[in-house]
Formats: structure tokens, C-alpha cells, sequence
DNA sequence: AAGCGCATGTAAAGGGTTACATGATTGC
DNA sequence: GCAATCATGTAACCCTTTACATGCGCTT
């Protein structure tokens, strides 16, 4: 559970409201971390009761905003520097990968393509952002400075899937288009599997 | 829900069963899309209801082995074809990476050759799979190139991880350690926070 | 006064993990 | 016979999303 700790990370850097941590989130974290605000008014208060942050002032309409306590900031930094990291990644475009025999050549390669635009798009935005907090528009604040490292992640990562996507354009049309019918048929049954395999090894 | 295409994706390659489909899952897929036992064997139940896959056998134990309909490869392919893709990225150490300015540069430092090492070991496993692959030793179906394809996408996104991780220690040391101290020295607490910005937009 | 955007929430359902429980078979 | 492993499942809980609901304040 780590939108806690997002939570307590960004109110460090100074009181905000559910809805200003709505949108930071989109914004700032929605690549990384999603979340939508029913789950983040709920955790806020699950913070407040647990005292790692506090109502810091009501504003115009029913704004109310928080801020973090001693307790929370401790716990953010604990969290940082003491609980294990969790490594899992969960990505939609990877695990369809592993089934692109299943998909008819020609639908593969429009795939792939839009794959890729996609990718090199998205880090080109982030390269862009990344241009203007080297150029200082943002400050030269630590908290600009990490935003700038994780931005730097953003980029090798969308830039790497891009690569990846043009690379598998061309193994595919390399290993993956057999005499598969140019009528656009195909078998009705997949190749009929070495039956049983109990309790066999895989990898 | 990609979990059920997932499924239906393992078993277009032949029946199994879910105990196989967990070890499968967690081999081959952990690293994309991790899912345990119970969710398994609950998906399995609903697709069959569903008619997507129907019980091809009954094993030893009580081992119970499903097969793929008709309906079932159909509603595989029309996922792969026809549904957008799902681009959300859930990543732990991103996540963090946004609040490194919270954290001591000693543990900082310490905590990105962590991760560093982590990727890059990562990174070595899958390079070394896929070199098997490419010396033909799981064959040459369809499905051997499609886990080919999937096995460069990991290791292209966890070299870019590493190198990502690297850049980032390189970058702290000089961006990120207060007055850039060549002592080693730093102070107990970083800098406290700014107050205040009660009603401020944001970004 | 109408309409939009701000701002906060609740309810219900879905997706996913952890812990618990149980029985069958194989190998020793 | 005993232990390990195969194999399946249930129950409870937690995390996350979607849909619904409401009211305030600003602009026109």
C-alpha cells in the first residue's frame, strides 16, 4: 500500500487539499501510481485518524486541507530508507506480448506500430518536461531536483518500450508471418498441444 | 481484468490445469502480471461458466485440466485485436523516486546501488533466457518467438532501469547532497518544510 | 438565474492477497 | 507409515474503480 506514503510524500512539501492531491497525483504520479479521489479522500482520513497529518485550514466551498505532523514525516522517511522495496510491475502491453502468436500478422504490425507512437510520444512529452527543469523553470528546489530524477525514469523507460516496439515490428515480420493466410482465415483450433504434461517443468 | 485473457492465452497453447497456470503465471508472467492460486482457480471456475473453457480431464490427485473453446480462442483474439490497450504502469521505486528528496544522502546513495544491482541482475537473467531461445533450445513454434519478444521487452526495460538507477546515483551526488559537501557531512534533519500555500494551485 | 468548475464525500462492486483448510499420491 | 509435494479450494480482508450524490462560489 503505497499511496499512503504518496500521500504523506507530497503533503512534506506543504498543506494541500484532497483535490489538489487529485490532481497532483494525475499529473505528477498518474504514470506511475494511479489513483482516483474516492481512494485518496478515504486514506486522508485514515491519516488524520492515525495522526500522521492534520486539518491545517478550511477554505472557500468545503475546502479543507492538511497538513503532514511530525509523525507522518517520520514515517514517510521510514518508509523510504527501511521498508523493502516491492518490485512488482504490472503492464498490460507485456503480458499481450506473450500471446502475439495468437494474433493475425497484419493486425500484429498495426499493433506494434500504435505501440510505438504511443511510446516514443509519451517520451517525448517527458523529455520536454525534463528540458525545462534543466533550464531551471521549475526552481532549483530538492523536491524539482527528485522530480527530475524521476522524470529521467519516465524517459529511458518509454524510450526503451519505443525501441522495443520497432524491434519487434521487424522480428515479427522476420519470425512470425509464416505462409499465414493472406485471406485473412485462419485455423479454427491452435496447433493441438502435447497433452497432459502433469507435472511437468516449464520455463 | 486482463488476468482472464491471460488465462485464455496460456491455454490456447493446450490444456492445463490450474496448478500448472499458476507455476506458468509465476514463471513466465510474475515479472508483468503476478497473480496467485485463489484468483486463478476463481477465474478458471467463471470462465467455465462462461463457456470459454471446459474441463478437458480429470489426473491424478484431483487434478482437473481445462481446455480452450472455441468461444474461448475467439474471445483471446478479439482482446488482442480489437480492445485498447491498458498503458497504466504501477511501479513501486518510481513512486519513491518522486520523494528522494526526503531521504539522507548516505541511505539515498546506498538505496540506488540497490536498486542498480537489482535491475541489472534482472536484466543479466532474461538476457541469458533469451540467448537460449535464440540457440533454438525451446524449439521454434509461434510461441517460442512470441516469449522471445516478451523476453526483449524485459530486458531492454530493466537495462534502462539500471543505467536509469546509475545516472540517478550520479546525479544525487551532485544535485541532491545540500551544499554539494566534499566532508560527507550532512545535517540530522533536512531542511524543514516550507509552511504555508494554504488555497495554491499546483504543479 | 443558469451553468460551470471546485470540492467533498458515500456505496457498491470488482480485483487481488493472505491465511487457512484439506485431501491424494509418491518416494522413502 | 511418514514426509514432501501435488492439487484444489474457501474466507476474510484489503486495495481500487465506478457510479452516484451533494453543495458552494464564481462568472455571465
Amino acid at each position: 500500500m503505497s499511496l499512503r506514503h504518496g500521500l504523506l510524500g507530497l503533503l512534506a512539501e506543504g498543506p494541500a487539499s484532497g483535490y489538489d492531491l487529485t490532481r497532483r497525483f494525475a499529473e505528477l504520479l498518474g504514470q506511475v501510481w494511479p489513483a482516483r479521489h474516492p481512494q485518496i479522500y478515504a486514506e486522508l482520513g485514515r491519516l488524520a485518524e492515525a495522526g500522521l497529518i492534520e486539518v491545517d485550514s478550511h477554505g472557500p466551498r468545503q475546502r479543507k486541507a492538511y497538513r503532514i505532523t511530525g509523525a507522518g514525516l517520520a514515517e514517510v522517511r521510514r518508509w523510504l530508507t527501511d521498508d523493502e522495496v516491492d518490485h512488482t510491475l504490472r503492464m498490460e502491453p507485456l503480458l499481450r506480448s506473450v500471446f502475439f502468436w495468437l494474433m493475425e500478422p497484419a493486425d500484429l504490425a498495426a499493433h506494434l506500430e500504435r505501440e510505438r507512437q504511443y511510446y516514443s510520444g509519451t517520451a517525448a512529452a517527458m523529455r520536454t518536461y525534463a528540458g525545462a527543469k534543466d533550464r531551471g523553470e521549475f526552481g532549483t528546489s530538492e523536491q524539482t531536483r527528485s522530480l527530475r530524477i524521476a522524470a529521467e525514469a519516465g524517459i529511458r523507460l518509454f524510450e526503451a518500450l519505443a525501441e522495443w516496439a520497432s524491434w519487434a515490428e521487424r522480428y515479427a515480420a522476420e519470425h512470425l508471418t509464416e505462409h499465414h493466410s493472406e485471406t485473412g482465415h485462419h485455423s479454427e483450433h491452435p496447433p493441438a498441444l502435447p497433452e497432459g504434461r502433469p507435472g511437468s517443468g516449464s520455463a
